[in-house]
Parts: structure tokens; C-alpha cells; sequence
DNA sequence: TAATAAATTAAACGATTGTTTAAATTTAAA
DNA sequence: TTTAAATTTAAACAATCGTTTAATTTATTA
């Protein structure tokens, strides 16, 4: 898979960043071709049409995802401390493929979807399995609760981030959050400790 | 405010389905005159150009939603109750007006937005203070816990609904909901529930 | 080197977009 | 009833879109 040469990752990352920047629909080919420096014409040749790009460019970014995911959380440690990897995981993933994620997030939530969400949904189920694995591991050792509702464990956490980043401007002005840095500070500490704070609060039993 | 017409009123009404179904950019005006049968040009002549009929579409819809939200808060009630309360009140006018916050929702997560958000940002702030008032009311009396983020808490509500929404075909598959009836039940019970739960999990004491 | 394939180009295509114009019609006021 | 204002219309406007074409240049192969 991915057989893309150098004149093709660059359109893939030329468009990868004009996508997030001004989405799918507020990119044009002739944006993509005078920043990438090439003829407009080069994009329907080598991918065909742009909804196509597109894909192609979830395809090559998300291909090493699932495993990723799966061997990280192989390791030896206690419940607790796999469900705070899960978390940082997820996030830090999302932090690393920023673009990509906001880019799968507008259009996702467009009600008129140019992408196929096969292949990503088939991702998603893998990744609820492993959550499922660990918080049942948990549940035997008595240390989660039994009654949780573990599909939407994973919508709260992705819900949550993209909420946040969409809000960015108000969450700035509201936070106080006057610097870039500050505003990603925020994210890796603040906010990913709330949401393993709540997760956690979520199953873990009282006694513990 | 609001000094609109039935025929103006009709336009908005037609408009925000549409926006709703095929999003801002995926509506022309073309499809918004034909489907309320109305000439092209009465869009720009009523409401001046596309996007100031999306603005004002807005304050048709959201004009009365900050009243309400107090009152209902103003009840005598535990900080529990009021806490279950609040989230069932989110809930509920999301799904009362899901066709609006599915386009401000669209909209809001677009690099490339249509609206103007400073009055919808004071709408907010204003349900945040008052978010905040229940919770403190909690832990002066003991019931909630101290070390709170109170601003992760709305914005955890929303991304996780909106989300939820925004990948509806693959929840529906995911968690077995064949009709469009077992969705919205799926909605109102389950879903409702573990956001609740969650957050009661992460206010509530220990002790309680 | 000659022949073939791949890459690149400028230009054009047809379709759609939001908006404006100027004339015609309807409604309200004098 | 006449006059003025508000409404409605069909048509045109200029801009942009994704895509295709056909010619040209570059690279590869025999």
C-alpha cells in the first residue's frame, strides 16, 4: 500500500494542511497546485479526482494507527495505569496528527460526508475491543464498577477534544490562555488530566 | 428583535432544514427559493446576502434559550438534583432544536466559518456561571468533591453529543439500534444516563 | 540514437455559485 | 382612482469550481 512517490507526499501534505486550514470544500485543486508548485492538472492525474485525494490521504496517514495502539497496551501494568495510557495515547495521537484529525473531524461532522468511513470505523471497533479488554480485566480484580457503559468511553474522549479544539478561540478568551503555548500546555496537562480524572472517577470503585 | 414576517419566517424555517440536511455550503440559494417556492433573488432581499440569513437564523432560534435555562436552575433542589437537571435541560434542547445545533455545530467545527460566535460565546459564559454556582453550592456542602475543572464539564456534554451524532451509522451499527426510534431511545436513556453518571462520578464524594 | 512511455503544461469546458439588475406586478396610501 | 411604495420576477452577471483535452516536454527503454 501507499506507493506514493516524493512529487505525491508532497500534494498529500500540501493538501493536508490547506484541508485543515480551510476545509474540504474551502481548499480548491488550484490552491493545492500553487502551493505545491505544480500544474493543476497533476492532481486528477496522479489521484484521479479530489475526493479521492482525500482518501488517499487518510489512508496514508492512519496506516500504522491500530498497531500503534494494540502494542502500547500489551505492556504489563495494572488497569489503572493502562486506562491513563489509553487516554494519553489517544490524545497524544491526536496532538501528533493534528491536521489530519481536524480535517476527519469537519468532515465527519459535515452532513454532507465526501469521505467513505468504512476502513475508519473498522479502526474504531478494533480500538473498543482493547478498551473493552482492560476495563473487563479491571471489573474481574474488582477494582472497576460493573455497570459501565464502555462504547461511550471513547466518544467522551474524542467528543471532548474536538469540542475543545473547535472552541478554541472562546476556551483562550475563557481559560485565560493568552499564548499558543499556553493554549497546548493546557491540553497536555490540565485537560488530559480531566479527562482521566473523570474517567477514572467513572470505574473505579468506591473502595478503592 | 425578530421582527420577521411569515414569509421571512418560512425562508428561515426552510433554510435551517436544509443547512441542517446538506450543510451551509452544500445549500444554495437556488435549492432554499425552490423548496419554499419563492424567486431567487427574495433571499438577498430579504435578509441582504446567504450568510446574514445564517446569522440571523441563529438569533430566531437561540433568543429565548439563556431565559430558560435560568429558570429552571432557580428551583429548590439538592446540587444533585440540579446537576442531573442541568444535563437533562442540555439534552433536551439539543434534541428540541437538533436541526440548529446540527448547523452550528457544522459550522463551529469548520476551519472556514460562516457565523459570527461572540453572541453565542456570552450564551455560554452566562450557563457556565450558573454551572459553576450549582457546583459550588455542592461542595460548601460537602456533597461534591473540591478539585474540579468546571469549564471541562459543558464542553464534555456537548462533544460527546455532538459526536455521538456526528457518527451516527456507526453507533447505530455498534450498539445493535436497527430503527430511528431505538436511536432517540438510546438517546434519552443510555446516553443520558452515563453522562450523568459521569459527572455525578466525578463531583460526588466518596462518602456519599 | 530512435522509439515509446510518462510527466507536465496552458487552455478550454460546462456547470454552479451568490448576487444584481431592471422591468413587471401587487399592495398600500393619498 | 391615482400615486407611490413594496414585492416579485426572469434574466444576466462575473467569479469559481473540478475536470478534460490536446499539445509539448522530459524520462525511459530497446
Amino acid at each position: 500500500m501507499s506507493n506514493f512517490n516524493e512529487k505525491q507526499i508532497h500534494i498529500l501534505q500540501v493538501a493536508e494542511k490547506l484541508f485543515a486550514e480551510h476545509g474540504f470544500d474551502g481548499t480548491s485543486i488550484r490552491m493545492i497546485s500553487k502551493e505545491a508548485g505544480i500544474n493543476v492538472a497533476m492532481v486528477s492525474y496522479y489521484f484521479g479526482s479530489k475526493e479521492s485525494l482525500l482518501e488517499k490521504l487518510i489512508i496514508y496517514r492512519t496506516s500504522d494507527l491500530k498497531l500503534k495502539l494494540e502494542n502500547v497496551l500489551k505492556t504489563e501494568a495494572s488497569p489503572i495505569i493502562k486506562i491513563e495510557n489509553y487516554v494519553n495515547l489517544y490524545i497524544e495521537k491526536m496532538n501528533c496528527n493534528k491536521n489530519l484529525y481536524q480535517i476527519l473531524h469537519t468532515e465527519i461532522s459535515s452532513p454532507k460526508r465526501a469521505i467513505d468511513l468504512k476502513a475508519f470505523s473498522e479502526v474504531k471497533k478494533n480500538n473498543l475491543e482493547t478498551l473493552k479488554n482492560i476495563i473487563e480485566l479491571g471489573q474481574n480484580q474488582k477494582i472497576f464498577k460493573k455497570d459501565i457503559n464502555i462504547a461511550l468511553i471513547t466518544p467522551m474522549i474524542l467528543g471532548t477534544y474536538f469540542h475543545f479544539h473547535s472552541n478554541k478561540p472562546y476556551f483562550k478568551d475563557l481559560l485565560n490562555l493568552k499564548t499558543e503555548t499556553a493554549y497546548i500546555n493546557y491540553i497536555n496537562n490540565e485537560f488530559t488530566t480531566h479527562i482521566q480524572q473523570t474517567i477514572k472517577s467513572l470505574l473505579l470503585n468506591e473502595s478503592n
